[in-house]
RNA sequence: GCUCCCAUCGUCUAGAGGCCCAGGACACAGCCCUCUCAAGGCUGGUACGAGGGUUCGAAUCCCUCUGGGAGCGCCA
């Protein structure tokens, strides 16, 4: 029993995966797990320019901390790999082979520089720049000349003149390309090695894809990764192209965005939950309100509830799913934002007081400091607020004895101090600042010594 | 330069001619609750890029403009 749908996600291992790569592989992984069929990833690093495993690792770990799996990859095997393009040279060349068999390829010998001359002189005569096809004209005897010049070829698809090329986009409906539009394609670099657009296609086609979901930037490579696999005798798998993502600035998300890369997001804190549910919403309205989590999300997807407009990154909506994330997953999850800042034993309990308070890590550490470590300045609000509650106060605090949070409410009430006028104090000789966690389970956690400390110099400020 | 795609609140979006003086979510403001903040509850403001058509009627159809995105590689 074959399943129907097969998806896949194939990123090259250059430069690390930022949102707009990460939501394209979601969706790849919605749609194969809501149709019950299979999720692939290919690495595509090509054989000329061999990947460095530390990037592998790190794409495999950012797709594997978001929550997706794979039935075909690095790591798990169904049959149709190798999952490494480098890997899979032998069947570029088989294809090749076949191509060139059936008269849909022919070898071209223009070198680098000339086809950049024809393409900016197509570009001065205010033409599009595409290659003219004049090497596909090339009999027996002028291949033999340029061979004799020492002249290395490279591979080009002949496409069939005059024809429209179309397919009906699973996402921007019906797509049709003149074929004298988009001019023959480089399948073989001179240098041996398979160029991407073949072997991406020819990849898909012998793993069996069944729908190729990938950004829109490649519509205008479908007309011809179709037509090739044709030419292979295989049937081309479906297309659903997403628009791309735009960051702050209505400027394209890039690889340069550093702060939109899934690397950084997750240094600074962010987690899993959080981002998917924002990925899930971004361009597709397919999904009900509220949090979702990873794996009840391919239930909320919908490829025809996907816009045909770049969608915008916007980091409060992402702080909004943070939100939600937090209040929700583990203690666990989270202890490496304060591991080594709290006392010995202490990261959990610290952990479960501030998972309200705190968005990313940089809260949590802020939060530590205030705990166990030192106090900044107060500022002018402070300083009234410690001034208002008066000496009298602290003396109070001091004096009870006892640092758990109902003797020290008992002692505060005993100066006549209530509400407002207690807490506000209160707190801010605690904590330095006049919001956070709830007081009990924050005192619980801070060293006596240390409370006393603050109570003594909360009631130095207040005299000022 | 040429080709293609897109255009609703600040953001993500619903909306496929009358149900829309445009709905939801996030963000924002106010109120309630509360030891603070958050959470929760209630209330509120904010959008159909511009101009022309078509139609009894247009956010929805057509044209032009403007704006944004993508592509035109021996990159992927």
């Amino acid at each position: 029993m074959t399943s129907p749908l097969a998806s896949r996600f194939a990123p090259s291992p250059t430069g690390s995966l930022h949102l707009g790569n990460l939501r394209t592989a979601l969706y790849a992984w919605l749609v194969a797990r809501r149709a019950g069929g299979r999720f692939v990833l290919r690495i595509e690093d090509t054989d000329r320019m061999r990947s460095d495993e530390a990037k592998i690792a790190e794409l495999i770990e950012d797709l594997t901390w978001l929550g997706l799996d794979w039935d075909g990859g690095p790591g798990q095997d169904d049959g149709t790999g190798p999952y490494r393009q480098s890997e899979r040279a032998a069947s570029h060349e088989a294809a090749f082979g076949k191509l060139l068999a059936g008269g849909h390829a022919y070898p071209c010998y223009c070198t680098e520089e000339e086809l950049e001359a024809e393409r900016q002189s197509a570009l001065r005569q205010k033409r599009p720049p595409r290659y003219s096809g004049r090497c596909a004209v090339l009999d027996a005897a002028g291949r033999a000349a340029r061979e004799a010049e020492g002249r290395r070829a490279s591979l080009r698809f002949r496409l069939p003149p005059g024809q429209r090329l179309a397919w009906d986009d699973l996402v921007r409906g019906p797509q049709s390309f003149r074929s004298d539009d988009l001019g023959d394609f480089v399948i073989r670099r001179a240098d041996g090695s398979a160029a991407f657009l073949s072997s991406n296609a020819i990849d898909d086609a012998a793993m069996g894809i069944t729908l190729v979901l990938r950004g829109e930037d490649h519509v205008a490579n479908t007309p011809r990764q179709r037509v090739l696999i044709e030419a292979l005798g295989a049937t081309p798998p479906q297309y659903a192209h997403l628009p791309l993502l735009v960051g702050p600035q209505h400027a394209p998300l890039s690889k340069r965005d550093g702060a939109m890369s899934v690397r950084s997001l997750r240094e600074r804190g962010y987690l899993p939950g959080a981002v998917a549910n924002l990925l899930l919403r971004l361009g597709h309205s397919g999904a009900e309100d509220g949090y979702h989590e990873v794996a009840a999300m391919p239930a909320q997807f919908d490829l025809k509830a996907l816009g045909h407009a770049p969608a915008h990154v916007d980091e409060l909506q992402l702080n909004h799913w943070q939100h939600e994330a937090l209040l929700r997953c583990e203690d666990a999850a989270l202890v490496d934002w304060v591991r080594g800042k709290t006392p010995a034993g202490l990261e959990l309990a610290t952990v479960a007081t501030l998972r309200k308070n705190i968005l990313l890590k940089a809260d949590a550490e802020r939060w530590c400091g205030r705990l166990y470590g030192s106090l900044e300045d107060p500022d002018a609000e402070a300083r009234s607020v410690l001034a208002a509650a008066g000496p009298a106060f602290f003396d109070a605090l001091l004096a009870a004895g006892a640092c758990d949070y109902d003797a020290l409410v008992t002692a505060a009430k005993g100066t006549g101090a209530k509400g407002k006028g207690l807490f506000q104090p209160l707190r801010l000789a605690l904590t330095g600042t006049l919001e956070g966690p709830e007081l009990r389970p924050v005192l619980a956690l801070m060293p006596p010594e240390l409370i006393r400390t603050r109570f003594e110099r909360a009631r130095a400020l207040s005299t000022v």
